[in-house]
DNA sequence: TAATTATGTAACGCAATAGGTTACAGTCAG
DNA sequence: CTGACTGTAACCTATTGCGTTACATAATTA
């Protein structure tokens, strides 16, 4: 299990694309053809990005579709891991 | 963007853990911890791996969750970037 | 043969979520 | 002050993950 709280991927958008650009949240919006809300609701992360999303960030900011995917797998994951005593499963192998 | 088209996570919980092991679909449904109809849905490509059933299948059959999760990204992944034409977005960076 | 079991699936319901629009309040630069 | 940018609430729709119940079919077993 994963030791720390991976950040979501809204914050690495922030971080890595639109301050280093110095890009608006609506115009950013605007660039990735989705509402104002939908961005703002990722970036504060309320929102996941979604496959769809993936493939408009890689173009837009010419990055991997699959390493944002990948980035909210890993926040997906964190969360999942921490309800796992919560999950009554049994062992078929392992 | 990936060449062939990845299979559905289903197909490989039925080849790699069910199958081996000689597990029946109402089997690893009761081991999940899920209904059957739901395991089923997933077998049948209906359905997708969800962050807590990657868990759900770690615990039961003593793999890694983040790699079902990454067969989920992979599947999904493929999909959207065949519908990457229809997307209007503009570069803002790359 | 008759009964049981396993499977897929349809028809429901429920809760969550990704997306949209509209509207409002707050911040901040000119 | 004015205008731009931002977060967010309210409301809508479509989708999805999961559940239950029920049914038809296939396969197994007594």
């Amino acid at each position: 299990m994963r030791m720390h709280n991976p950040p979501h991927p809204g914050e690495i958008i922030k971080r890595l694309c639109l301050e280093p650009l110095g890009v608006s949240v609506t115009e950013a919006a605007q660039a990735l053809g989705v509402s104002r809300k939908t961005l703002s609701s990722i970036l504060n992360a309320r929102a996941s990005i979604s496959p769809e999303m993936a493939v408009r960030l890689s173009i837009a900011f010419g990055t991997s579709a699959e390493s944002w995917l990948n980035h909210q797998t890993q926040y997906d994951l964190w969360h999942a891991e921490q309800r796992r005593k919560l999950l009554r499963v049994s062992k078929l192998a392992g």
